[in-house]
DNA sequence: ATAATAATTAAACAAATATTTAATTGTTTA
DNA sequence: TAAACAATTAAATATTTGTTTAATTATTAT
C-alpha cells in the first residue's frame, strides 16, 4: 500500500468529508451523461439556438424521428431539456441557464 | 414529414451553419464522457481538491488500483487530468481551469 | 542482485446503452 | 368517421464500456 501521503486512515478522513456524497455524484455523472453522446450533444447544440419540434430536429441533424424522440426523453428526465406540447407537435428547448453555461464552458475548453 | 417550420431545405440551411461541426461535436461529447461515469466523476471530484497519487485515490475512494489507473488513462487522453511522475509514484491533478469551471457549473445546476 | 512497492497493461467478463425497425398513440383535418 | 401526420413506445440487435483478475513494468531500498 501507498505510504507516503496516507500512512493511515487519519489523513483519508480529512479529505473524504470534502467530497460530494454518492447521491450527488450520481446526479452529476448523469447530467454529464446527457452531454456525452455524439447524437445527444448535437441535439443540445441545436436547441441552444432555440426551440424546435421533433421532426425538425430529425431533419436538421439527418437522423430518424424515433432516435430523436428517444434521446429527448432521456434529456427531459435529466432536466436538460423541457417540452411544450401544441397540437400535434412537441416543441423542445433547453431547460435552464446552467445547461447553456455548461455547453459554453465546454466549447471554451476545446478552443483554449 | 413535418411541414410547419421547415417546409423545405431553405430553412434548414439557415440553422445548419450555426452548429458545431462533427469533429467539434465529437470532441465535446468525449470531454463530457469523461465526467459521465460514477467512478470517474468521483476521481475528478477528488482531484479538484488537489494533487493525488494513484493509490491514494484508490484508498480514498475505496476502489482498486487498476480501476483508478484505467480511468485516469482515459481522463489523461481527454486532457481532463495531467500526470507528474516522481520516483515510484505518479501524481495526478486537473489539467486546466475549464475543468474546474465545468465541475462547478454542474454543481450549481443540481443545487439550483 | 533481489525484494518490495507503485503503477500500468491485458484479457476476460459483465453490464449498460445507442440504434434500427415496426407498431402504436394522439391530434388535426378532410 | 376516416385519413394523415407528429410523436412516442417496444422489441431486437449491435456496440460500447466499466470492472475484475492476473501478469508486467519500473523504481527504490535492502
Amino acid at each position: 500500500m501507498c505510504e507516503i501521503k496516507f500512512v493511515d486512515e487519519e489523513k483519508i478522513s480529512i479529505v473524504r468529508p470534502k467530497l460530494l456524497n454518492d447521491t450527488e455524484v450520481l446526479e452529476m455523472a448523469n447530467i454529464f451523461k446527457g452531454f456525452s453522446d455524439f447524437t445527444r450533444f448535437k441535439i443540445i447544440n441545436l436547441l441552444s439556438l432555440g426551440e424546435f419540434c421533433v421532426c425538425d430536429i430529425a431533419a436538421v441533424l439527418n437522423i430518424s424521428d424515433p432516435l430523436v424522440s428517444h434521446h429527448l426523453r432521456q434529456l427531459r428526465l435529466l432536466r436538460i431539456v423541457k417540452a411544450r406540447k401544441q397540437g400535434k407537435m412537441t416543441y423542445y428547448s433547453l431547460d435552464d441557464v446552467h445547461i447553456l453555461k455548461i455547453l459554453k464552458t465546454g466549447i471554451e475548453h476545446i478552443r483554449e
